[in-house]
This record gives C-alpha cells, structure tokens and sequence, in this order.
DNA sequence: TATTTCACCGGTAACGTTTGCGGTATCCTT
DNA sequence: AAGGATACCGCAAACGTTACCGGTGAAATA
C-alpha cells in the first residue's frame, strides 16, 4: 500500500513545517485553532495515519502485546484469546497472536518474534515439554512484561495467573464423594504437564482422606480417541460408577465410549468434567462440570498486565477460583 | 524492554561500522569471515534481535498480516485463523489479529489500525450489517492486499474466498431428497446475509425442482437459543420428520431440542447440517453434515494472499467445494 | 615499477515521526 | 517609545536500520 501521505507530504502541501503539522494534529496547544483546522481537514483529505512504525521507533512505545499460545483452535485458548483482546482494544492496543503448535523449538521462535517486534508485553502459555526456564529468566530480567497464564513454568518470580488446579480438582473430588459412588474411573492428561500432577495430587488426596475405602483408578490420555480407549478397554473387564475427566478434550472420547457401550447417563455411570463450560452442554443429559473459564482467566491476565506496565513489577500469581456448574449427570 | 542491543551497539565494542555489522549479520559477501564470526558471536551473546520497527520504517516491507474477525471464540473462525496463522508463519509473517464483535464501526476502527500499523495484506471477514462498499473499495484502490473470506461485501473486483454457499445446500438438499423425507423444517440463519439468502435459494431450488410436493418449511435463528426454541414451537402443533441446520450454532439447538422432546435420531427425525466439522461428531447418533472447513478455507485464503504479493493482483473469487460426511443422523 | 584487480570496510542519507529549543512577529505594559 | 509578555511556528536531532557509493590497502598483472 503505496501509502503517501505523511507528515511532510501535508506540510508541503500546506506550506507549513513538519512540525507544525504533528502538533496540530495532537491538539498541541501551541498551534492556532486555523492551522489546527485546515491541517486536519487535509489529513482527513488524504486518510492520513500515522505510521506506527515509525512513531514507534521514535517514542519507543508499542501498542502490540505478543500473545503465545499451544494451538489457536481450542475452546480454552480461544476464550482466553476473546478475552485478552476486548480488553486490549479499550487500552489501544493490539494482539500479535502466535502458536507453538505445542513445540518446544517454535515457541522460542515466537519469543524472538515478540522480542523483534519490540511488544510491550508477552501473554504465554508454554508447551508441554517446554521448560526453557532460563530463557524466560532473560525475558523478565531483561524487563519484559510476561505473564504466564494456564499452562506455567516452575519458576518462583513471576507472573503467574492459573486456573485454581487443586481446588477445581478438589471440588471433583468432594463432589463424586458426595454422590456416593463407589468405582471410580479418573482420567487425566499428559503425566508431564504440573497442571495434571497438580490435579491428580489434590484429587487423590481428598479422595485419601474423604473416602479411603474407594478403589481409584487413575489413566492417562492425551487426546479424545486415547480417552475413549481406555473406557472402552476398562469396561471390558470391570465397571465404573463414575467417571472423571480432566479436561473437555476427554470428556469427549469419553462420551463417544459411553454411546458405543449404550451406558446411561447417569443411571449406569455418572460423570463429571473440569471444562471451559462449552462443551458439556452439548450433551444429553448436560455434563456437570468444574468452570475454568478462559475467559475469565484472560480479564485476569489482562489486568495483571496492565497493573504490571502501570509500574506494579513484583510478581505476582493469580488463582482464579473454580465453580461447579450443576448438569445432570450425577 | 530497554533492548540496548543494537547494530549502533554491536559496532562500538568491536570497534567496526554500523554497516558492516549490519552486513555480516546479513551474510554479505563483502564482509570477511572473522568479521562474521566475531560480529555474530557477540550478537547471540548480547541476545541481539533486529527492531522490526526501524527495519520496516527502512525498508518499507511488512511482515504482518491483519486478520479481522466477528468474533474469535467461533469454531469455524478459530480453525480458519489457525490455517493462516501456520502458514504464515512458513512465509515469516506474522499476524495481527482484530475482532470487529461483528459491529460496523468496530471494524472499520480495525482496518485503521491495519492501516496504521502498515500491514502487508488484510483477511477480513465483515460483520453482519456491514457494507462499507466505500471504504473497501479505497482500500483496494490505494493498493492494499485485501481478502475477503466467508461474509465478503457485494463487490464484483475483489478477492473473495468462500466456501460453496450453492454447494452445500444443494448438497443438503438433495441429500434429504433421497432420503425420501417428507415433511422438512429448514432453520436458517440471519436473513439479512447474503450467505443465508444464498443458502435459501439453492435450497429451495433444489425442492422446488426435485420433489416440488414436498412442503418446506422455513425458519430463522440468530442463536442456539432460537433455534432450540423454533423446534420447540413447531413440534407442539406440527411434525417434521427432518430438520436442516444451517450452522453448528443452529444445530446445537435443534440438539437440545430434540433432547427435550425425547426425540429419537434418525427415527424420529433425521438431521442434517451444514458444519465445520467438529460438533456434528460429539452427538450420538454422530450428525451428517455438509462439510464448510474453515482450515481448509484458511488455507485457501493464504494462498490467494500471496498470490496476490507475487503479483497477481487481479481479482479472484475463489470457492471452496463442499463434501457431505455421512454420519448416522440420516 | 606502475597499474589494475580484488577483498573488505566506512560514510552517509533516508525511512516518518516526536520534541526540546529557539525564533519572529504582535500586542500589552509602563 | 522601549521593554517584556504572548502566540505561533520552524530547526534539527534522534530512534535503528538498510543500501548506495565510495575508499583503502594488498595482491596480481603488465
């Protein structure tokens, strides 16, 4: 876009400075309400705007936040994305929006592409085997505004601002104990992830403590058609009462092994999600679920970095607290 | 980020010239290889990333797209942004992601900032009531890459890249012909869009030619909530023995519906939609559908984009063929 | 020895914008 | 009438980069 106007293309034409023209515009009190006006009537003329490029490279001052992320398409992500960018338009800025692919390798490339592009801050959520600690040591000490959001690294001083892992966990837990059931199925994520160790932890424990005498079984899956495996396997031999499921990419496998196996829901097995809350009301009966909304988390995200840029540098790590979303499938 | 590494930088601690810093990190056969060496090892060490801002002031090439969206948190839009984004990534930009909220104002604010920040092509996908034939228009004029996708403006010499409006409804269409039903009730979405009007048309067509005796009924939804209640409103007096969604928003609705009226699929009441692809697949019986992939459309979109930045700047209206995928809702 | 070739490197202007500082009229004060 | 205050505007430098046009020494050629 063969962009022509500029500040000294209207200045020629209005036989004024360059200067002049920049002030005007801004309202600078120094300028005349006439030059104001016959330099923004021309402006408007020839659909000036200003080059951030270059506004940039003088004042040093971006209207850009990078924002990271595993995969765009995901109901999680894409809230939290929602989310970050309603807030970031009211505060004039923009979104560099970057995945990983979930890749180790890509997701320092985004970083650097953040770095070149000179955001004023990073949104991240790191990859799964991603642990690149003292690459996002560089970042902070190097005063970049980061804030780690979902899925975070091990690191003590920084922006942290997570679902409430262990209490959504809890809250599972405590409520399929009050249901009374007896066989229990859980289903998890990838092992590696803190978030799954974190929520197999707190679940267990309750369980431990709650209800002692009830069989635990605990699988992992990666992926939906994982999940539908291991209840399809499972049921082979024995039976659950109740089946948990980490995340909404779970519940889904699970739900297409309960079609296959004609299981009743909840009359031969009750279940209950942690889910972005989209999902579950898709099903017949409607899912009930443990609410980590991405949305929500990202109108956090968004104010802890905004309080950040407004000079609240420590760091700081922010739960945002789960809620159960009563479906009917208890 | 006070990145006070620069080429200027670079250059005092070796004692060398700006430019030859400049060059060696660029490869240039001018430059010897010790110089290289040292000029690129001091370069990692300082964690040297070029400014993207003074390189494009300078060079006056952008490595950004713009991509304006209704909304984010859209299966369909989600999976079209990921396609872009990927293979965008393969071409070294990057991409600046708006939503219009599918508000008029809101997205020609969002071509500005396009504009502003002097991005190499735009994707745009315009809101529901939007018809700034104009302001496209200057913006083609004026030499900007635009591509239209899925809601494109009524502009004959544009790039518009959709999927097969006609297609699919055809598609739709004679497919519940020859599943010989009988009574149909049609739910469509916001008549006002040319996609919808589109839809109707090759619909009823289709009816009106092939089983010109069957009744047809139409009807609008602009939310789940409607569509749901739609069905709900027909069945009290009448009966259908299928039901077409236009879209997976109307189609969860007519979901729900069904749910509530212990409506058996396919026995019942068969049902059919036009998908992206994801939510036909977690309902059981699995829905059949007629495909509109928004990946698959992104694909496309990117392709005429660099088409376009290659030189062929004419106009194209590109449109992406529809395939039924059979479930089991038939 | 004089001249050409070649390998390397530096100076400089430009991209479009912002901003501190200084300048010139004009008007008001005494 | 001389001085100062006021209103308005221009100059020039700087942000970090790139690219054209040179220039310098050394080696190769005549």
């Amino acid at each position: 876009m063969n962009s022509r106007s500029t500040l000294k293309n209207i200045s020629e034409k209005l036989n004024i400075s360059i200067s002049t023209v920049s002030r005007a515009l801004k309202n600078h009190p120094d300028i005349s309400e006439l030059t104001k006006r016959k330099v923004k009537e021309l402006a408007e003329l020839m659909e000036y705007e200003p080059n951030s490029y270059a506004v940039n490279l003088r004042t040093n001052i971006s209207k850009v936040f990078g924002l990271i992320v595993p995969v765009i398409s995901n109901l999680f992500y894409e809230s939290f994305i929602s989310a970050v960018e309603e807030d970031a338009r009211q505060l004039g800025y923009t979104l560099l929006i970057l995945q990983s692919g979930d890749d180790s390798i890509t997701e320092i490339e985004n970083l650097k592409l953040c770095k070149q592009n000179r955001v004023a801050g990073i949104f991240i959520c790191i990859a799964t085997h991603a642990a690149h600690t003292e690459t996002y040591r560089r970042y902070i000490d190097a005063g970049m505004p980061l804030v780690f959001f979902d899925k975070v690294p091990d690191i003590d001083s920084c922006n942290k601002v997570c679902p409430a892992d262990e209490e959504a966990a809890t809250i599972a837990a405590t409520t399929i104990i009050k249901y009374n059931k007896k066989r229990v199925l859980a289903i998890f994520g990838n092992p590696d992830l803190s978030i799954t160790i974190k929520r197999i932890q707190a679940f267990s424990k309750n369980f431990a403590s709650d209800a002692p005498k009830i069989p635990l079984v605990i699988k992992h899956a990666d992926s939906s058609e994982q999940a539908k495996k291991i209840v399809l396997e499972y049921f082979k031999t024995k039976k659950a009462d109740h089946i948990f499921c980490m995340s909404d990419e779970i519940l889904i496998g699970v739900m297409q092994a309960t079609y296959e196996l004609g299981l009743k829901i909840p009359q031969d097995v009750s279940i209950l999600a942690i889910s972005n809350g989209f999902i579950p009301g898709l099903f017949n009966p409607s899912i009930t679920y443990v609410e980590t909304s991405g949305y929500k988390l990202g109108k956090l995200a968004m104010k802890r970095m905004s309080d950040h840029l407004n000079g609240q540098t420590f760091s700081r790590v922010i739960i945002q607290p789960s809620v159960l979303v009563e479906g009917s499938s208890m």
